[in-house]
DNA sequence: CATGCTATGTTTAGAGT
DNA sequence: AACTCTAAACATAGCAT
């Protein structure tokens, strides 16, 4: 077997942890390199490492960091504040989305029932089992499929 | 097409380099969360964005970052600011459990298609396919199956 | 212009050495 | 413990809407 999901939490072995760390360590340096060259973007990271003595920085430069560092300090009170609650904003924004993918994903899952609920009645002569869950939901979308499917008609006509 | 390999300089094309900004700045983000937490190592990362004003991107726990940036300045810790935290917390867990619901749901869209590419080879003209050829029939016995399901309906809710 | 999709490139967990 | 390998998980460029 090779690499499993894993949940994010603390790694429980502490040797499997320092592993991790240097891989992940890396990798995200890459990244912030990468995103700082293409997007022509500042970025500074300070990774304090409980594995090592000194702490890992980028860009390697303490000239560079400062830069960025700065200019951070340098916002009134009132900007860093804002950028805190962009923190909350920007999280709510992921869930949000997260949950309209969710809804689509579940309307999908209907339409492939509708199908197969369909295909099962052009196969068998039983159609919607007793427990058919969703009954008028099914009903809603088979009515919207079938209106798109008349636009479609429609607009192939308009072409001939 | 879908992506290509890209190479490490600055892109282009300014939009295209707002987009990947936007994109990227999100899986950095992700990413110092997941080192930050998994292997149990503070993180702190700014970016100054050309793209918004809202230049300073704030990624990690705000325990974190208060932690990396103590040299730079002193934050006082106040009621706001634990509040704050509990708030990202909160998020993330609410997060996490919505990806698990999206996962089951396309393994459960994965299913269904495989019922679906089964009935379609049992029955050799399947049902509702955008480009199935003769979309008047299609139509047709759409009409009929959303008759027999409204149906199927009343005689249900007759029963109620 | 922003957002969603998805095929492909990239990262990395786990196992082996 | 520190490396290498590799398939599963993940990120994202280019396209579509």
């Amino acid at each position: 077997m090779t690499r499993g999901k894993i949940l994010l939490q603390p790694l429980e072995d502490i040797s499997a942890r320092k592993v991790s760390f240097k891989k992940r360590s890396q990798g995200l340096l890459k990244k912030i390199e990468e995103l700082s060259i293409l997007c022509n973007v500042d970025v500074c990271a300070i990774m304090i490492s409980p594995f090592d003595d000194d702490q890992t920085f980028w860009p390697s430069s303490h000239l560079g960091i400062q830069k960025v560092m700065e200019r951070f300090r340098d916002l009134p009170e009132s900007e860093q504040e804002k950028n805190m609650f962009d923190t909350i904003k920007y999280n709510r924004e992921i869930l949000h989305k997260l949950k309209e993918q969710c809804r689509r994903q579940e309307l999908r899952n209907k339409e492939k029932d509708i199908y197969h609920q369909i295909n099962k009645h052009l196969n068998e002569e039983s159609f919607i089992e007793e427990n058919s869950p969703d009954i008028d939901e099914i009903i809603f979308i088979a009515q919207r499929k079938l209106k798109e499917l008349e636009m479609k008609r429609n607009s192939l006509k308009d072409v001939i």
